[in-house]
DNA sequence: TCTATTATACCGACCGACGGTCTATTCTCA
DNA sequence: TGAGAATAGACCGTCGGTCGGTATAATAGA
């Protein structure tokens, strides 16, 4: 095997994108270390020169996915003529932005994320993205509380419920995919139209607003996000040899 | 090796009892099968005489989780004498008194339930919990809304949030546990206490009833699990020869 | 009641694959 | 040219799981 030497930043990247696209197709668990080795076309020492082990790997992988959501949302944080609740919304909305999006470009990656065998990699990645974001919405809130606009003795305990409700939807997805026939999915999007519509009114609630200020989806917005593979056909079952563990 | 024959029931409930000890310690993926047969003293063969994988002990091992939480509160589910809102309090401290017991009876078990490492093994018995409870919420919930005492558009949305904040302390406790000084467990005891009364309210804002109806815990209750372990003593820190998966 | 026969419970050697380690080699650059 | 970063790949112990086989229990026919 030749030695090829790349830039060791470029050749992280790789790794990453390596791991990332066999971990979401066939789950952490699932997705051998020589797979990923395999696909990026180096060898295990490589590897561990640049991973200390394969758990670390999932995490660079969460902090990355982290990363680049929070890079997303930097204009609404900054922006000054947002007012809390503006800003609050702003950001519901670029989440819901991105998660349309993603659906619409990557159905297949969307679709695997929700998958039973990705439990744990979407796990450590809404970690990360809570650790990330928390403190935002902790400070937005913080903010909207001192100008008045929202009521709560608890602005931690409030980010952590938004995030909540945020991570809470993918059980509904899953159940969607879990049934797997367009009636099982019809179900399930309405189910989830309902939920988001409950998880506005007790957001408006907890923070002493009038019912409607929290603006998490327009109606039809979910079915918008699960009608969008129709452009990009399904990738269907696991087409890969099975693996037995 | 002798060979003995138990009653199957028995050696399946055995093999259970000692997977839940060996999962508890060292967490799903660190105890090995090997382990775990060691432990009842069987030889594999056996083992997969009365389960399918690894994977399948687990799940037996959440079903019978839930199937013994909910044995714990049929009393609650059939009195008569209750209405709706009595019902779900009862519920709710029914599980609160639950961790107490448990948390002074074992506080071991207690503790490293919310080990980083154990997170599969939480999860696994918090969906079966789901599965057993969420409709047993939804009946209730039904109940109020018939006779008037909710008022909400979504049942199965509130039972959802219901179960979700009853895991959202788990992260809280986590916490609590991974910075290990008292300092730490006392600013975990106290932001879960403050989050509790925000659980509090926004069920009772969720259900349009007057803020103070649902009780999840009287003030002082978190503090009197968390220090149970006085009683007690720590296990500390994993004393076994480090496994390097 | 005493066997044949079948079904069930159990044993443990064995398997391929896994994550991870180690030594050796090659490349880069001061 | 020498130090150290980058890469290779053979190798290791352990893992979950399989398999051929044995001992015991249950059943049936005589």
């Amino acid at each position: 095997m030749p030695r090829i030497i790349k830039h060791p930043e470029l050749r992280r990247e790789e790794l990453l994108d390596h791991a990332q696209a066999l971990f979401l197709t066939h789950g952490y668990d699932r997705a051998s270390l020589n797979d990923v080795i395999a696909a990026a076309g180096i060898s295990k020492g490589a590897f561990y020169h640049y991973f200390a082990s394969k758990e670390a790997l999932l995490e660079a992988l969460a902090e990355r996915f982290a990363r680049q959501a929070l890079a997303g949302v930097q204009d609404v944080l900054r922006d000054p003529a947002l007012d809390p609740l503006g800003r609050l919304n702003a950001l519901l909305a670029k989440s819901r932005q991105a998660k349309v999006e993603t659906a619409a470009e990557a159905w297949a990656l969307f679709e695997t994320m929700f998958r039973p065998e990705n439990l744990v990699l979407f796990h450590r990645i809404n970690l990360a993205a809570s650790a990330t974001f928390s403190p935002l919405l902790v400070e937005i809130i913080r903010q909207g509380v001192e100008d008045g606009t929202f009521r709560t003795f608890d602005p931690e305990g409030v980010a952590d419920i938004v995030m909540q409700f945020g991570m809470a939807t993918h059980d509904v997805i899953a159940k969607a995919f879990a049934g797997g026939s367009d009636a099982d999915m019809d179900i399930a999007i309405e189910t989830l139209e309902r939920r988001v519509r409950l998880y506005e009114i007790a957001l408006d609630r907890l923070l002493g607003l009038p019912d409607g200020s929290i603006r998490i989806g327009e109606p039809g917005y979910v079915r918008a996000v699960m009608t969008a593979r129709r452009a990009n056909p399904s990738v269907g079952t696991d087409a890969r040899p099975s693996k037995n563990r």
